[in-house]
DNA sequence: ACCCAAGATGAAACCCGTTTCATAAACGAA
DNA sequence: TTCGTTTATGAAACGGGTTTCATCTTGGGT
């Protein structure tokens, strides 16, 4: 059966569908009579309206494209839902276009995400969603060819778009952030503060904005404490708790071990946990670690994770409410920065001589 | 300025925008001179066409909705990524729908949910998505009310609604389910032939169909091997890490504790770990502990997690791929069972006489 | 009793594609 | 050469709402 129209509502009720219209979406006055008759009719033929055929002539559709780059990566659900909530709240509704690409094994493959943001981009566009939030991906890449970074600006002029936690050099997009190298900084001077002088980093990607500030901020927390930094305690390139697990491996099989290490993200924290238990090393007794994140799981390890707060449901609901903002053409600050938070666990105690 | 229509292409190429629309869906020969220069004006003008406006007359959207319980469970970030991989690979794109509540203070509350997947049933229809996919919240309660199942049904009649890892009793919806039974005895029958005689289950919601399915599964596989079951040693009524640890503390702390505990999905389990090191109880030698789902954070854990997976990004892909066919109005199987699998890793032991 | 503003409502245009139907031209077979 | 197909293309309707503009009532003020 054809689903209902007003123009279905207009002919029974005998007036006309510009009538229908105005009770629908209340926007001018309509005899109390007619009204009644109308919103009954309404009722009886479970009348729903088009959204295609209401946006098609609003100009605006109520929807967002939102970009990231792993759902599987709990820091981005947490962030996610943050944006649920006040997205929800403001009458939004949004498509998640995840640009990780797997194969048919479900490996996670990073390396075509910059083609699948673009092709987000466009068909977001093409969809006529009223704004856009971005988070991960090119959006914190340090260096994006020029061309990557014109696309987004492209898309920036004809629809608002937001970035989060990155930034996209050379172009004056807006964005929150949370303040990456204070993070870091916190970090290494809680460590600094239980006596370690020994401190390794370890993951990231060098090429990304977020890492390079968080190496940042460690290096400045070492060298205002009159440390310094010994490079082949910082180990680069990953995010995942197996490279955590092999980068601590790395340090710990070493003749001079670190007597803490402070991680990029929780994830490769809790790959350093399992390597210290490997190598029969307690933690925090005899190896501090500080994660980065604070993603649920946090607290779900033995012993529970010190780590960096970046208050991700926070971002994700500045997120949503800025780009309300944005949509209704106000006036937003260029950059939203967010205060991370060093949250004290379990992983971090003061630093002992080895007894041995 | 305004965007580019297949109008204004139409006006400056000298055809109708019959013409142009025929160029732009290959739906009818057009003379290759004629073709070629409208694809030039496109590409000059950048020319988008607009998918409401396109739908709109097309009555197919390419926009299915997800709806689920709750982001921030892992579970469900692994059954949408592989839904999204074959739904991006079969040209849809969809929305997001959350239906956990969340207060101000980032607490999650189940409450509303009912409520929030009968608003989100209604706003996917409004928004003329070609299909609904639900999983967890009313999916699972093995006895909804009279009205909560109906709406669902009202919904399914107007558009392709697949059911995943639940049932609606009363309704014939099409849905794709693991064997919870089976899984659940999968896991128990491991633990009984390592020996384990006094297991107890813990976790799930007495009210909801997998749980009613998993303890069956628990049950049987107990009386198969002529073991019977405690009742104090039945915990309900959670699923969470936190969850996890009170019910597995009351379980240690009394004066007879199983040997080996069962748990109704990765993140109990992982409480239980928890409690179990504040016990002072090593696992798995002094107790076993299975989880269930296999979630990614089982292989974070020390010892690594043994537990039953679900094969959740074969669910997801398994639904995107029937939900298309289901749209395109072919016949799909009622059901389609997932074969749950045991995951032997670290928290499972032979059973050993307490040496004390 | 008279006038103006506000209330109530309809006709028609508009949003931007797709699709049907009709017509014209080109092509190949008889 | 003629007829039946294809090929090529346009006019117009359609999908289902919103919005502008015009018209006709009413109600309140004086």
């Amino acid at each position: 059966m054809r689903p209902v129209t007003v123009y279905d509502i207009a002919r029974e009720a005998n007036v006309s569908v510009a009538t229908v219209s105005r009770v629908l979406n209340n926007t001018a006055p309509v005899k109390k009579e007619t009204r009644e008759r109308i919103v009954a009719l309404m009722h009886k033929h479970q009348f729903q309206p088009n959204a295609l055929a209401r946006s098609l002539s609003r100009k605006e559709t109520g929807m967002i494209g939102f970009i990231l780059p792993d759902i599987t990566n709990p820091f981005f659900p947490e962030v996610l839902s943050g944006f649920d909530y006040e997205a929800r709240k403001l009458g939004y509704t949004y498509f998640l276009c995840d640009t990780i690409s797997t194969n048919e094994e479900n490996e996670r493959l990073y390396d075509r995400q910059y083609e699948r943001e673009s092709q987000y981009l466009s068909l977001l566009m093409e969809k006529q969603v009223d704004g856009i939030v971005m988070i991960g991906g090119r959006v914190d890449l340090a260096k994006p060819g020029e061309e990557l970074a014109r696309e987004v600006e492209e898309a920036a002029k004809r629809v608002p778009v937001l970035l989060l936690n990155g930034n996209l050099p050379q172009t004056h997009l807006n964005r929150i952030a949370a303040d990456q190298k204070l993070g870091a900084q916190l970090a290494v001077q809680h460590l600094i503060e239980l006596g370690h002088r020994d401190i390794a980093v370890i993951g990231g990607y060098a090429k990304m904005t977020n890492t390079q500030q968080r190496l940042l901020g460690f290096r400045t927390a070492v060298k205002e404490a009159g440390l310094n930094v010994r490079k082949e305690w910082v180990l680069t390139e990953g995010f995942s708790v197996q490279k955590g697990q092999e980068f601590a491996s790395r340090l710990l099989g070493a003749k001079r071990r670190p007597s803490a290490i402070f991680c990029m993200n929780d994830l490769l924290a809790i790959g350093a946990i399992k390597a210290a238990h490997r190598f029969g090393i307690r933690v925090p007794e005899q190896l501090s670690i500080v994660g980065y994140d604070d993603i649920p799981q946090a607290t779900y390890s033995i012993p529970e994770l010190t780590t960096v707060s970046l208050q991700s449901q926070e971002i994700g609901r500045q997120a949503a409410k800025t780009l309300d903002k944005m949509i209704a053409g106000k006036k937003v600050p260029r950059l939203q920065s967010i205060m991370p938070e060093l949250i004290v666990r379990e992983t971090t105690a003061p630093f002992t001589e080895p007894s041995a």
